[in-house]
DNA sequence: TTTTGAGTTGTTCGA
DNA sequence: GTCGAACAACTCAAA
């Protein structure tokens, strides 16, 4: 909400700016719209399509609410109109690498419009402001990034010249900040992706770094494509033989999960700053997804929403594909057997341990070499660093081996029926 | 129609 | 300590 109003108040100075204004109504869609089209006598209502499901049907009821206004959707959301891309037998792609062979062959993305000239407004129309937070009765997190369409270009404007050339390593590493940080302004149109595609692959940098953000790029336009043909994705899984999966219920295990109690550390930095910040760094939203549901054996769709209630830049689209693939029943032809160890990815990809310092500071004074796995430090170490484990720190709530093998043993016999 | 090549992100075990 | 194989065989997409 709060990156919500930041960018409504910053559209509100750019279209000023431009001789415009922003008028802000209250109500619901299908209300509101329609009095505002007639209270100022338009000939027709102009949006940017929004392909979601929850969209889609939005959008459907607003025509239908205009009546005999025509309802104009723009595409802009993705690079390419979902449902434009087919395999050779017109069928839908599953497999994200020939869908992202097919769409570098047959789209041509070109660069964006500029700004429109804008007319003032001569019907006068009862409208508000936008409201503040304080008024819906929150408070604001200084954490967030700042939000707004020129709060994304100069965010991506300062990728393009420092992070891009390294990009293609960096944007594992927990511990640096190596993405381009721009999925919220992806997620709330404030900056659309053909820019931030022309941006990157005209950019001077490495090819290899510009080819790799660019796959990033078709990944959230697959994800997109994937759940415009299929919108049942957001209840069931894209494999078919993991539908019915037996999954556990473990209220103490989901608490832990959820509030970053687990005792494995890397999982529990990513639950932590998923609820201070509103974002998760990718390689950890892997390994917490892939925790929650192949170590506890929980339900990848309670994951995925409460994902979805506490990212900034969560949208149903790439929030399912990334949870279903966590799971190992998404679009991936990958062995479901793939469980990542909690400690050695936390060893790899944030190896002096910086994230993970941040995010559960009790264990900030630990030694690097036994800060993934406390449980394993020797007592004297663990003392002079100030942690008692139980006490400070959880123990880990599941053992490694045992939670991959019941999850193995568990997947094996339900796939095999 | 049949064949062929390939598939984001890993871990464990044993030589 | 390093390295290759096993994990399991399947489905997709294109030729």
């Amino acid at each position: 909400m709060q990156h919500l109003l930041a960018a409504l108040g910053s559209l509100e100075r750019n279209l000023a700016h431009l001789g415009g204004r922003l008028l802000v109504v209250s109500g619901k869609s299908t209300d509101a719209i329609p009095r505002l089209a007639e209270g100022l006598r338009v000939d027709r209502v102009v949006a940017q399509r929004w392909s979601e499901p929850f969209g889609r049907e939005r959008d459907r009821r607003v025509a239908a609410a205009l009546g005999p206004i025509p309802f104009v959707l723009h595409e802009g959301e993705t690079l390419a109109p979902p449902g434009t891309l087919r395999t050779q037998t017109g069928g839908v792609y599953s497999v994200f690498t020939p869908f992202a062979r097919a769409f570098r062959k047959s789209v041509e993305i070109a660069a964006p419009l500029p700004a429109p000239t804008l007319e003032p407004l001569e019907v006068s129309v009862d409208t508000a402001s936008s409201p503040a937070l304080a008024e819906l009765g929150l408070r604001e997190n200084p954490r967030l990034l700042p939000a707004g369409e020129r709060a994304a270009r100069t965010r991506l404007a300062d990728f393009v010249s420092s992070g891009l050339a390294t990009y293609d390593t960096d944007r594992d590493r927990m511990d640096r900040a190596g993405t381009s940080r721009l999925s919220q302004d992806l997620k709330f149109g404030t900056l659309s992706p053909r820019a931030a595609w022309c941006a990157v692959r005209d950019a001077e940098a490495p090819e290899e770094a510009r080819e790799r953000f660019l796959t990033e790029l078709l990944w959230r336009e697959f994800a997109h494509h994937t759940l415009w043909d299929r919108p049942e994705l957001l209840e069931r899984p894209f494999r078919a033989d993991f539908e019915g999966f037996p999954w556990r219920d473990d209220p103490k295990g989901w608490k832990a999960w959820c509030e970053g109690t687990t005792g494995y550390p890397v999982v529990d930095a990513a639950a932590r700053q998923l609820l201070a910040e509103g974002y998760v760094h990718n390689r950890a939203r892997m390994i917490a997804a892939s925790f929650l549901t192949k170590h506890l054996g929980i339900d990848f769709r309670r994951g995925e929403a409460h994902y979805l209630e506490w990212l900034v830049d969560g949208d149903w689209a790439a929030n399912d594909l990334g949870w279903q693939w966590s799971a190992g029943c998404g679009c991936d032809a990958q062995p479901y057997f793939r469980v990542f160890h909690p400690v050695t990815q936390g060893q790899r990809f944030d190896p002096e341990g910086t994230y993970v310092r941040t995010w559960v500071p009790e264990l900030a004074r630990l030694p690097t070499r036994h800060l993934h796995a406390p449980w394993e430090a020797p007592e004297l170490e663990l003392r002079a660093a100030g942690v008692r484990l139980g006490e400070h720190y959880p123990r880990p709530i599941v053992d490694h081996a045992t939670a991959r093998a019941r999850f193995l043993a568990d997947a094996k016999r339900h796939l095999a029926r």
